[in-house]
RNA sequence: CGGGGUGUGGCGCAGUUCGGUAGCGCACCGCGUUUGGGACGCGGGGGUCGGCGGUUCGAGUCCGCCCGCCCCGACCA
C-alpha cells in the first residue's frame, strides 16, 4: 500500500489502524489465500532478529534444534483424546498425493506433538538419553475461522521446544525455565511488559496438564497470549510409548514438556508500542535502529552532505543503519515514512549540521521537537547506544504505566463486569470453571492466567463469594 | 456455518436510478523546477467493470445462477 493519506487513529479505529501499520510499513501482506500472509523482507527482518535473540537464550539453556517433517500420519493426533479433540477443527488434511488417494490421511502439523513424540520413543531407551532437549524453527498451519495478519492466520511461523525428562519434577522446571526465557525476551528485546501465570484447566493446551503463559497488554486494552509453556506430564509419553529404563532397571515413561512462541508476537510488538503516526519498533529487534536522511538543496551543498553522511555511516557501523538517499522524495517525506515504519532513531545531516560538524537526532518514541537533539559528530556511536537504551526503557516504562492504568481490582461483580470492558480485572476466583464460564457469557472475557506472583492471604470469588486461593487476570483477548 | 455488507486500473471511489463507445483522486513512468516535517508543473502508461449465462441493434447499468472478500457471532498461538 502506497499512500500518504494518514492512518486512522487508534482510538478512532484500532483494527483499521492495525491492519494499516502492517501493509503500510510493509511487514506483511495478503497472500491469494484466505487467512494466509506474505512475510515481507521488512517483516522477516524482524522476524530474524526476534529468532536470534530466542535461539541465543534456547542455547543458552542447553537446547539443541532440529527439523521434523511437516506432514503427518492423521492416526498420530488421534492417539491423545485431548490433543485430537482440541485440534480436530482445525485440521488440514492431505488426501491425494501424486494424483492417488491416499491409504492414510496426512494432516499439515497444527503442533508437532504427534511426530515428535512417535521419534522420541525410538530414541529414548535409558536415562542416560535423558533430558532430551530439542526445538525446531518451522511453520504450521491451523484452519482458523477467523484471520489477521500475524494475529491470527491459517499459517504461522513459529519455533516449538520439545523436551522429555526422567522426572516430574525435572520437567516442571523444564516448563517455568522456558516460560522466563519468554519473560526475559519479551522485557529485554521487545520491551514488552508481560504477566507470567498459569492458563486455567479451560484455556490450557490440548493435551497438556498445565500450560503456562505471558500475556501482553495492547493499546486498546485487548490481552494476546505471547508465549506459552507446557507440562504435558506423561500424556504423550503413554500416547506414544516413550519408556525409558530408570536407574532401578524398571521402564517408567517420560515426562514431556512444550513450548511455542510464534509471529504472533510481532503483532504484539506493533500493538504495544504504535502511536498514531505508526509503528514504534523496540531497538533490539529492529531491522534498521537508526535512518541517516541527507538534507541538501545545492549540488554543491549535497556533495558535503554526502561526505558527512559517509563518515557519520562508518562510525556507525556497529548499529544497524539505512542511509535513505533517495532523491525522488523530499526529506520531509522520508521522515513520515520512516516513522510509519517505526525505526526508533532518525539522524538528519544538512547543510547547518555539516557546517557545526553536528547531526540531527530523533527519538521514534519523542514525537516533534521533544525527541529532537543536536549532537556533535564526534563519539556519536556512543550517543547513539545510550539512546537506543533510553528509547528500550522509556517503551517499556509507557507500556508498563499503561497497563498498570488499565488493571482494576473489583469490587464486586458488577465492578468486574465494568473493569473487563476496558481494561483487565485482577481478582479473587475460586478456580471454579462455571465462575469462568459466567463472566465470559456475560462479558466476553476470558481467564488470562493466575500470575505466579501472587499476594499474600486468601480472598473472596468475585463471581460467587466462595473462598479463593489465588488471583486470576479476567480479560477480553485477541 | 448463521446474520449483514460489498465487488469498476495497484489503492480509494464516481458512473447503475433512466442501457448508447469507462471517469476522478492517489500511486506508477518521463522531463524540468524543488528538498530542515507528507513539493509542484507539463506530458504519459495502465481497466474484456468478480465469473458464467440470458434479454437487447447495443449491458458496468436489466434478469438468473455461481464465486470472492469484508464486518458481526460460535472456535483459536
Amino acid at each position: 500500500m502506497t499512500t500518504t493519506d494518514k492512518l486512522p487513529t487508534r482510538r478512532e479505529n484500532f483494527s483499521e489502524w492495525y491492519n494499516q501499520i502492517v501493509q503500510r510499513a510493509e511487514l506483511a501482506d495478503y497472500a491469494p489465500v484466505r487467512g494466509c500472509m506474505v512475510v515481507r523482507p521488512y517483516g522477516w527482518a524482524l522476524w530474524e532478529n526476534i529468532q536470534m535473540a530466542l535461539d541465543r537464550r534456547f542455547k543458552a539453556t542447553g537446547h539443541v534444534n532440529a527439523a521434523f517433517p511437516l506432514l503427518i500420519p492423521k492416526s498420530f493426533l488421534e492417539k491423545e483424546k485431548e490433543h485430537v479433540e482440541g485440534f480436530s477443527p482445525e485440521l488440514a488434511v492431505v488426501t491425494i498425493g501424486g494424483g492417488e488417494t491416499l491409504e492414510e490421511p496426512l494432516i499439515v502439523r497444527p503442533t508437532s506433538e504427534t511426530i515428535i513424540g512417535y521419534m522420541y520413543s525410538k530414541w529414548i531407551k535409558s536415562y542416560r538419553d535423558l533430558p532430551l532437549l530439542i526445538n525446531q524453527w518451522g511453520n504450521v498451519v491451523r484452519w482458523e475461522l477467523r484471520t489477521r495478519l500475524f494475529l491470527r492466520t491459517l499459517e504461522f511461523y513459529w519455533q516449538e521446544g520439545h523436551t522429555a525428562h526422567a522426572t516430574s519434577e525435572e520437567a516442571e522446571e523444564e516448563t517455568l525455565r522456558m516460560l522466563n526465557v519468554y519473560a526475559d525476551f519479551a522485557v529485554n528485546e521487545g520491551a514488552l511488559p508481560v504477566i507470567a501465570g498459569l492458563k486455567s484447566d479451560k484455556e490450557k493446551f490440548a493435551g497438556a496438564v498445565r500450560s503456562y503463559t505471558i500475556e501482553a497488554m495492547m493499546g486498546d486494552t485487548r490481552a494476546l497470549q505471547s508465549g506459552t509453556s507446557h507440562f504435558l506430564g506423561q500424556n504423550f509419553a503413554r500416547a506414544f510409548d516413550i519408556q525409558f529404563l530408570d536407574w532401578n532397571n524398571e521402564m517408567q515413561y517420560a515426562w514431556t514438556t512444550s513450548w511455542g512462541l510464534s509471529t504472533r508476537i510481532i503483532g504484539a510488538i506493533i500493538m504495544t508500542h504504535g502511536d498514531d503516526k505508526g509503528l514504534i519498533l523496540p531497538p533490539r529487534l529492529a531491522p534498521i535502529q537508526a535512518v541517516i536522511i541527507p538534507i541538501y538543496k545545492s549540488d554543491q551543498e549535497k556533495k558535503a552532505v554526502m561526505e558527512s553522511v559517509e563518515r557519520v555511516r562508518q562510525e556507525l557501523a556497529g548499529f544497524r543503519i539505512k542511509v535513505d538517499d533517495r532523491a525522488e522524495v523530499t526529506p520531509g517525506f522520508k521522515f513520515n515514512d520512516w516513522e510509519m515504519r517505526g525505526v526508533p532513531l532518525r539522524i538528519e545531516i544538512g547543510p547547518k549540521d555539516v557546517e557545526n560538524n553536528c547531526v540531527t537526532l530523533a527519538r521514534r518514541d519523542l514525537p516533534g521537537k521533544a525527541g529532537k537533539s543536536l549532537l556533535s559528530q564526534q563519539n556519536l556511536s556512543q550517543a547513539v547506544t545510550q539512546s537506543l537504551d533510553e528509547i528500550h526503557t522509556a517503551l517499556y516504562d509507557r507500556a508498563l504505566a499503561f497497563r498498570q492504568a488499565n488493571t482494576h481490582d473489583p469490587v464486586d461483580y458488577a465492578a468486574l463486569t465494568e473493569a473487563v470492558a476496558n481494561g483487565w480485572a485482577y481478582s479473587w476466583w475460586c478456580e471454579n470453571p462455571e465462575c469462568e464460564a459466567r463472566v465470559k457469557d456475560d462479558t466476553k472475557a476470558t481467564t488470562r492466567c493466575i500470575p505466579l506472583d501472587q499476594p499474600d492471604g486468601t480472598g473472596a470469588c468475585i463471581v460467587c463469594g466462595k473462598p479463593a486461593r489465588r488471583k486470576v487476570i479476567f480479560a477480553r483477548a485477541y
